[in-house]
Order: structure tokens, then sequence, then C-alpha cells
DNA sequence: TGAAAACATACCCCAAAACGAATATTGAGC
DNA sequence: GCTCAATATTCGTTTTGGGGTATGTTTTCA
């Protein structure tokens, strides 16, 4: 696993400059893995454009997705160079309680019929 | 000071985001300030090219500028959140020995005639 | 095999970003 | 005042990125 090391530092700053990709990505930092779905849902945006800049985070190396049954689900990518996963997590500390980031969670929390939660009786 | 709180995540990236500014960014935390002639000789590009893209990293919040003469030199902001400063840091340790980066600050180096430096007898 | 769910991608359009070249501004010195 | 040096800005153009919508793909289940 070296790609990663060969990541441009301008290319993971584009990938963190755009709000729904830093939205995906902090939900995807308070979880260890999420579904297209649940992210879609969290953010309140169409599946295509969440879908898209899922896309542009796999292309860039910040995540991975692996496929189980018909959901996909992302995790941050558990090979980043030291730097770029120290930028995540001081990034993550400083915006994790302002908005949107906090109300994506909160959002995210009260969804119904989550793929992989236990349901209800 | 307070203009720095307010900083957006997403415009601090794509500051970061474009090779010509994360190039005078490293060079600037390696010295305490430079003019744009200097920045400009390191990077080997054409002033205007510089100057532009230093506009955009002064209003975005990450650099100020102070005028002597007639020279403006520019700084890393001194008012930065903390959750920037550490990600500069973060990503110059990781950077400052890799290239363009290091060549940039060896040619400049190498510049004569640069304004604040001692003059050869 | 057919249908539906979850997700990805393609296509078209628009807006923002970047570039190169020319020009404007500011200050120093005479 | 004029001129030059250093820097900033503008202009026109090209490129890139993002949005919305439609459609394609994969898997599950009946």
């Amino acid at each position: 696993m070296f790609s990663a090391v060969t990541i441009q530092p301008t290319d993971v700053f584009a990938a963190l400059a755009h709000e729904t990709r830093l939205r995906c990505l902090i939900l995807l930092m308070r979880h260890p893995e999420l579904c297209v779905c649940e992210l879609t849902h969290a953010i309140g945006a169409v599946q295509p454009h969440v879908s898209r800049h899922l896309a542009q985070l796999r292309e860039t190396g910040l995540v991975t997705d692996r496929r189980e049954g018909l959901w996909i689900f992302y995790r941050v990518s558990p090979a980043l160079p030291d730097w770029v996963a120290a930028v995540l997590r001081e990034t993550f500390d400083a915006v994790c309680g302002e908005l949107p980031f906090v109300e994506d969670d909160r959002v995210l929390a009260q969804m119904a019929n989550r793929p992989g939660m236990p349901r209800c009786a």
C-alpha cells in the first residue's frame, strides 16, 4: 500500500476545499464507516451530488469504499500519510462542534432504517 | 484582531490548493518575511502571477503585508486560528524537504540584491 | 427472469478560477 | 515636476469545477 505516499499536497487541499466533501469527511471521522444513503441523509443533498463528491475523495485517496450487498460503505483511508492524518485530525478537532458539522451528525443519529444498525422491535 | 477566527475551513483549503500559493506559504514559513521580488525569483514565475496569488492569500487571511519603501513584505499571519497554524505546521514539516519546495529555498538563497540583506563589500 | 433498491456515471450547462499581457499605482530619487 | 523601480490590478480568454437531471450498473429478492 504505497499509493498514499505519492499524494500531492495541493490535491489533498483541493479535496478539502468543498463543503460537501468536508462534511462527508467529518462525518466519516466520527464513525468507522458510513454508506452513501447515510451520508446523503445527513447532508441533506441529492444522492448523485454526494456520490460524485465521494468519488473525488476516493480518487484523491482520502477515503476507501467497500461493497456489502446493496450498500457501499465509505471510510477514511487507513493508509493516509501521517501528515494528512494530522491535518484531518486538527481540522476535525476545530470544526466538529461547529455548524454545519455538528448538525449533520445530529441528523444522522435520527435517521431511520440505517443499514447495519439494529432494527426496532 | 478577530477577523481570523471567522475564517472558513473550505476557504483555507482552497487557498492551499494551488501550487504557487503553497510554494509561497512554505517559503514564508522558512523566513520571517519576504518581499514580492524574492518570492517571484524563488518560484521562477512572472511578477503578476505571484502578486495575484499573494493577494488571494491575503484576502483569505493567511498572510499579512507591510510596505517599506518600494517593497512590500509578506509574512504568515501572526493571528491565525490555532488549527490553521497547526495545519500549516504539519504541512510544512511534511513537504519542506520535497520538491519543489526545497529547491525554491535554494534558489532564494542564491538571489542577488535582496532587499534587507547585507550588501557585498 | 423481472423488478426494485442503492449507488455510480454521463451529459449539458453555467460559474468560478486561472492565465498572459497590458496597464495602473505607489514611492524613491533627482 | 519627471523617471524608474516594485508591486498591484485589469482585461480578455481559456480552463476547470460544480450543479441538475437522466441514465447506467450491480445486487437482492421474488
